[in-house]
DNA sequence: GTCTATATACTGATAGAC
DNA sequence: GTCTATCAGTATATAGAC
């Protein structure tokens, strides 16, 4: 019996809802107070059981870390339409910014703060967001090249460099968003910018 | 006698210059695991004395780091012409993005990490990087609201919002940089950022 | 699967000699 | 001004009962 049985019924069922429950406690508490300093006990607690019992379902921090990361990927998979091409994409990343700010802040904190501290080599994701950079800005520029052989790109915009301040811009906002929510709207000054480097109406 | 005492010469040049290292460990330390995770035994360590030792220059780790933000800031003042006004001031500013890149790659570190972390209200500098986000922005919108009234800003743009996507960009290029030094070059990105927001050359 | 108890390590800060 | 010694707190992780 591995983890891929079955999980809705059963006597593992109840693993699955436990262990997601420590997963959306972990969010709360490395979002607030990034890795470091966020410890298992405080995560325990609000999960409602001890910190024992808690690295019995993730056997270390580091791979509760590691769990709250696969899993947050898995949902943002099953929102986003990674493969709508071209304008779409760009208006999909829009969206995305939208949803994020008002249906999951926790995890706009969390990935503020984590792309901060895991930029130090020895971080436990620093390799995550690594990876992660080189594939979002990849798949950006995709979509900028896209609208370049279309001729929907303004004259003199480089996919590449498109990509980066269109990233950029996402995480600078975010910054400044966390620091005073009611003055910033973040999808609104994406929008804008990403319009800056395109020919079309977004 | 007080702080302001003449520090060059005298009994009192010793402990400025002891302050000095260790202002530049913290630098060090905080710069690759922020606040949270680095520890006031590292930076004495890398001062050359005890911990104890460092703690009678300053009596916590909190007062450390508020002497570090503000040896930083006297530093950046020193540097960057905040009068120049105009085009002038968003010329300065991707100097300032060259100089921090080129020249004190740590402090780009100690910001970007700190900055996230900072977010949290309880973060012991959070109302420092409240100000300081308040200060950078107005300072760059009044740039920006300068060109305005000269009609060299583009067709549509807001001041507000270009400070904003601007700000943004430096920082989130930061991140990008830290993560891949070598494929970005922050200061050529920053200035095709403003200059697609102006009519003139930069 | 969950608990209590504990091992081990490290933290910031203090006391007091020199 | 700097040190050694130490305190009290907290951390992750493990051992073993149930």
């Amino acid at each position: 019996m591995t983890a891929t049985t079955p999980r809705v019924r059963g006597e593992y069922a109840k693993t699955a809802a436990r262990r997601q429950a420590i997963i959306a406690a972990a969010v709360e508490v490395f979002s607030s107070t990034g890795f470091h300093k966020g410890s298992l006990r405080d995560v325990a607690d609000r999960a409602g059981l001890s910190q024992a019992g808690l690295l019995h379902h993730f056997p270390s921090k580091h791979h509760l870390m590691q769990a709250v990361l696969t899993w947050r990927d898995d949902q943002a998979q099953a929102r986003f339409d990674f493969d709508a091409g071209g304008l779409d994409t760009l208006r999909a990343l829009v969206d995305l910014v939208e949803f994020n700010q008002t249906e999951t802040p926790e995890l706009v904190e969390l990935f503020a703060i984590l792309s901060g501290e895991a930029t130090a080599p020895d971080h436990p994701v620093h390799d995550y967001f690594l990876r992660r950079y080189a594939v979002v800005l990849d798949f950006v520029r995709a979509a900028f090249a896209e609208l370049a052989e279309t001729g929907q790109l303004r004259p003199g915009v480089d996919g590449t460099s498109a990509a980066r301040s269109t990233v950029a811009v996402m995480d600078g906002l975010q910054i400044q968003w966390l620091y005073d929510r009611d003055s910033v709207d973040m999808a609104a000054e994406v929008r804008r910018h990403i319009q800056s480097l395109v020919t079309v109406e977004l």
